[in-house]
This record gives structure tokens, sequence and C-alpha cells, in this order.
DNA sequence: AGCATTTATCGAATCGTTTCGCAGAGCGTT
DNA sequence: AACGCTCTGCGAAACGATTCGATAAATGCT
């Protein structure tokens, strides 16, 4: 490859010259320039990111860290902390941590060797919340996305604790005193905050709630579908389930064609965060629906603000964006009907 | 943040040293060792991948260019990719195209700048053949995933026309002989080459194809929804219909539904490609499945050959998988069954 | 004891840029 | 004619590591 040195001694000018030509840094005569750029086409010369890197310290690029790539949740806030990024010139690097806590050390430590610029990061549960904050505090920023914590940096995710109580008081309202409730894994922000919007509801209606109806642990499709299964062949079975994540509901459902159970008929059904297509197939589940493009785009945003220096929020600031409430036939409704997300 | 020379200076020992401390490049005394690696601890040192690149001219990642993140069968890719990268001590740099030729060429262009070693491409529909071959030429090794090509280098991917032959085989021989094709882009290889599978079905059995029976275009869901309805309600419906994507086979469902068809009852249906949990809805689709983790798995340890220097083939092996096809209900099958894949 | 060989460490060049002080040229002003 | 500007372009020092020939010390062998 040419280097800069090729394209000065071509030109017959210096390297800073042919620098300050290909960065507009400063004005070069335009006989000069000609000459510099005509030297650019023959030699074919590319920067070389890396020496610029190194040279100047910054690599206008950010590193997305995600819990899991492949739920389409995430995938959808991939594309839209993607297209902001890009459209501020910003390359991303994208690492994928499947839920797990070590690789997720592992991809901060990879992301911050190669100097990103700025971190977003989707925490898997049981993150290790005092090494983003040693990240924070080589002056690296970072944004938590979707779920949050007490970790004292910009945040962006959805309301989860309303909409959850919400669509456990629609079910209410359907007539049901007996609803279960698929958690997930508590260690994670979002299931711990869903789980509070599942009490709330209960206590508002002055329902008390079995302990045998809350089903927690790892929050893995297999191990839902286990205990859901006991749950429904168990003696007071209960009327209703609400399900925390895509996950869990697929535990419940499969589960539930493990025993020949239906919803709406055998029992009603809701989840949060639920599966693409929905209308398409049946039955056409109740669900909470969140904007991940949105939540995408607001975290690039937020670390924007924060690499261009705007951000001069001391503490972080969160940012809840509502989610959109589908209403279908799961639930016992009869027409489908959304709320304004 | 500490450099080597300060590590070098507090231990009292060269750069050198310190570098062959760290890489384990050189044999260093007993003595000398402990006192770096006190000097690291002490210092917080952390070696500077940016400069370290730049001595080397090597960066241990790879780029992956995907053209759509958020297709559940491209996150597994990607997913398979990763698992072999990480366990190679490598690196993935994940850009998007979205289906976009332009915004591949773009990640094309941001990843080799950055160096990577090596890259890994799923390419968009009317992709840049040319431009992929001028980074071989550059002398970066290149596999292409799942959308294979004329191009003279590694490749992997599935069988296409084959399964989709059998696809259509299996609809004739439940008696369907008006089968349309939602056949998507042609200009994705994988689209051409199921599109064969179909016309290659029709001429085993002998049966002629209609030409308005073949849906193509942008391969988009609401394109392929709009032509659908179009012929769904047309003088000769078909009674099956065979979709070559997930985006067509939404297509196809949406029209039906628009309409009030229902499948199997008004129409039989298959997909190549087809939704997750497809076992927990209905219709239940009878779906070509790919293996996709084991495409991603496959590129990588292709590009591992090529950069360990071991794939001496000097023109491209190309790996095709076998896929799977789970026969259930929108065929018309009455029970599921599986071929192994 | 003398010489060859191994072992441990150092020094310096190099990777390809950016950046900034500096100098020469040209020009208008007094 | 002397002075002060503005414009251009040059030169050289970084940035933080790797790498390899050279050197010095230690060891082995006869």
């Amino acid at each position: 490859m040419a280097t800069i040195v090729d394209v000065a001694r071509l030109a017959k000018v210096s390297t800073s010259t042919v620098s300050h030509v290909v960065n507009a840094t400063r004005p070069v005569g335009d006989a000069t320039r000609r000459r510099v750029v005509e030297a650019i086409r023959v030699t074919g010369y590319r920067q070389d990111s890396i020496a610029r890197a190194l040279r100047r310290s910054r690599t206008d690029s950010i590193g997305l860290v995600v819990s899991d790539v492949a739920q389409p949740v995430f995938a959808e806030m991939v594309r839209g902390v993607e297209h902001e990024a890009t459209a501020a010139g910003f390359t991303l690097l994208l690492a994928n941590s499947a839920e797990q806590p070590a690789l997720e050390t592992r991809s901060l430590k990879v992301l911050t060797d190669r100097q990103v610029d700025g971190l977003i990061v989707a925490p898997v549960g049981g993150s290790d919340v005092p090494e983003i904050e040693a990240i924070l505090g080589r002056g690296i920023p970072v944004v938590v996305m979707d779920r949050l914590g007490t970790i004292h940096t910009d945040q962006v995710g959805v309301e989860n604790t309303g909409p959850m109580r919400d669509l456990v008081l629609h079910l209410i309202a359907h007539g049901h005193r007996r609803t279960a409730l698929a958690g997930g894994n508590l260690s994670v922000a979002t299931m711990a905050e869903r789980h509070r919007g599942y009490r709330e509801a209960h206590a508002d209606a002055g329902i008390k709630i079995l302990p045998e109806y809350v089903l927690t642990g790892s929050g893995l499709a297999e191990d839902t579908r286990a205990m859901a299964r006991t749950l429904f062949a168990s003696a007071n079975r209960p009327t209703a389930v609400v399900a925390a994540s895509t996950q869990s509901a697929i535990g419940v459902l499969a589960a539930a064609q493990d025993l020949g159970l239906r919803t709406p008929q055998d029992f009603a059904f809701a989840t949060f965060d639920g599966f693409p297509h929905s209308d398409l197939f049946r039955p056409q589940i109740t669900t909470v629906t969140q904007p991940a493009y949105h939540i995408g785009t607001t975290a690039m945003q937020l670390l924007l603000a924060r690499l261009t220096g705007e951000g001069h929020t001391p503490d972080g600031k969160t940012v809840r964006l509502q989610p959109q409430v589908s209403y279908r036939e799961s639930c016992g409704c009869t027409s489908t009907s959304t709320t304004p997300g």
C-alpha cells in the first residue's frame, strides 16, 4: 500500500501538506492541492486509520455490547444505534455477550483495548457494575441501554413497571384472580421492574399472590417450560399467565402445548416483549412491544452528546420511553387494539 | 494511561524487555521478569492495541458484513462466526448492510480501513462483486457466506435448489398442480437457486408453470403482500404457495389474512427459511431450516485456514451444507416430521 | 586457562500519521 | 525603503509499541 510519504514524494511536497489536503486541516494553495490530489489518485493512497488513530488518540468508533444479538428486540436496537452512529461518522464495533457475564467482561476489554471513543452496553444479568464504572473512570463515556441500573451514567430504556401493571390489571379486569408470572431472571433489571408491576397490580386490586405463581430462575425458555408445566399440572392451576420476556413466553407456550392446553380457551396469556409478526399467527398474543429501534437511536444520541462534550450533566441522565401495548386474542379480548406507544 | 516506557523506567529495564515479557516473544530472566510484572501491576499498564497494530500490521480482528442482522437466520450465523472467532483469539467487527449495496460498500471500506485481517461477507442482492475482488487483490482473505456467487474465493452456504425442489414435489404429491412461488429478489443468489428448484420440480412432474404464478421483485414483505393479494383474488387462484424467504412468507401470509384465507384449508403453504418457534403457533408452517449457526462456524473456519496460511487451495473452496425440512400442517400433512439436517 | 557457545538484555530503527512552530515570499502601507 | 501582514509550505517531533542485530555476561568444554 502507498503511504503518505509516497504521495508526498510524487507530488513534490512535504507529508504535512498531503495531510492537510486529505483532512482539510489548513488551507493549501490551489496548484499544490491539485498535484497532491493527482498523486493520491495515481498511487491509490488510502489513509491508514491505525496510524491515524495512534497519533490522534481517537478512533471515531464506538463499541456496542449487547446481551444477545439473536433476540429480535436487541437486533432492532442494534440497527437503531448503527443508524445514528454512521450518520454521525462513527464506526460501530459490535460484541455479543450471549447473556454471560464472563463474555461481557471480555467484550468490554476488547473494545476498550481498541480505544473506542465511547461505549453502549446492554448489560447481562449479574453484570459487573464496578467494571463499567472503571471504564467511566478512565474517561470513556458509557451509555447503558435497556437494562437500567443504579450506575452513575446516561441510561435509556423503557418503562417496565407501569405497563406490566396495566397488563396484569387488564387480565384482572377480564375476571382473572389467579394470574401467574413467568418472571425470568430477577437479576436482570428489566425483569425485576416487570415483577414489581405484577405485584403492584395485585396490590391495587386487593388480590393476594400465591407464592407458587411466581416463576423465576435463569430466564431460559427450557427452565420456564419445566416450571410452567409443573404449575399447569398442579391442583390450583392459574387461569391466566403473564410472561416477563420473550424467552419466558416461549417456555410457557411450550409447556401449554406439552399438556394440550390452549390460550385463551384454557388460560389467558399476555407477555412483555413478544414475537415478530404476532398478527399472522394463532394464538395472537397480547404483547407489550418496546420501541427498540428508538431505544437504539436514543442511546447513540446520548453518547454523541457526551462525545462532543455537550452533555454536561455531571451525573447521568436516564431516559424512559413508553412501550406500546397490543391487546389481542390471547388475553380474552375479542378484537385487537393498541395503545399509543 | 501508563505506557511501556513508564513500565520500563520503573522496572529499570529497556522497553524491549518489557515487550518480551508481555508477549513472551523471547526468554527473560526470572528476576527481571518479576520486576517487570510488578511494575506492570503498579502502573496499571495496558497494551495499546492501536500502536501494536501499527507496528505489526496485523490487528487480530476480522470483519463480518451481514446483509441484515435483524433477520434471525443471520443473527444466528453471526453467533456462529463470533464463537469461532473468539475461540481463535480474534475480535469480531460487525457491520450491517441492511440489504443496501451502498451500505455494504461503506462497511467494506470501513472494515478494510481498520485493517481487519480477514473478512466474511453475506452479500446483499446486487452486491458489488468487483469490489470484493479488489479486496482479495489487496491480499485480504474474504469468505462469502450464505449467498454464494461466482466469485473466486471460499464460500459457504446451504443447498438451495434440491431442497426447494423436494418441497415443491412434496406439494405436488399432495395433489397440487397449481403452486405459486413467492420468489423474492432474484438478484440474490440464494433466491435464484430456490427459484430454479421450483422450476425443476415442475419439470420433473411434467407440470407447466403459469407465468403469473411466479412472484418476484424487491423481496420485501410489503411488495410480496400486494402481489400475493392480487394473485389470491384472481380467477385461477393457486391451490398451493411456496415462499423462497421469510420476508416473502410474511407477505404471503399477510395477504391471505387480508382476504380471510387460511392455510392449509384454503391453500397449502411451505417456505424456505421460516419463523422461530414455528411449533408453538398456528398455522404450523412447513419449513426448510438452514443450519445457520453451523454456516457461521464453517465460514470462520475457512477464514482461519486462510489466515494461518493452511488454506492452499488457490481458487476458492465452496461448502454446501444440507438444510433440514420440517413438514408441518401448512402443506397438508397431518403429522409433523423432519428430515435429517 | 582459553575459547566457543549460549543466555539475557539493550539500543535503535521503524510502522504511517498528525500537528505546530517556523520561515520565505509576496504585498500593501506609511 | 522599511515594516508588518497574510499565505504557503516545510521540517521534525511525537504517538506507543515491536523486532532484531549487537553486546555483555555466564556457562560449558577441552
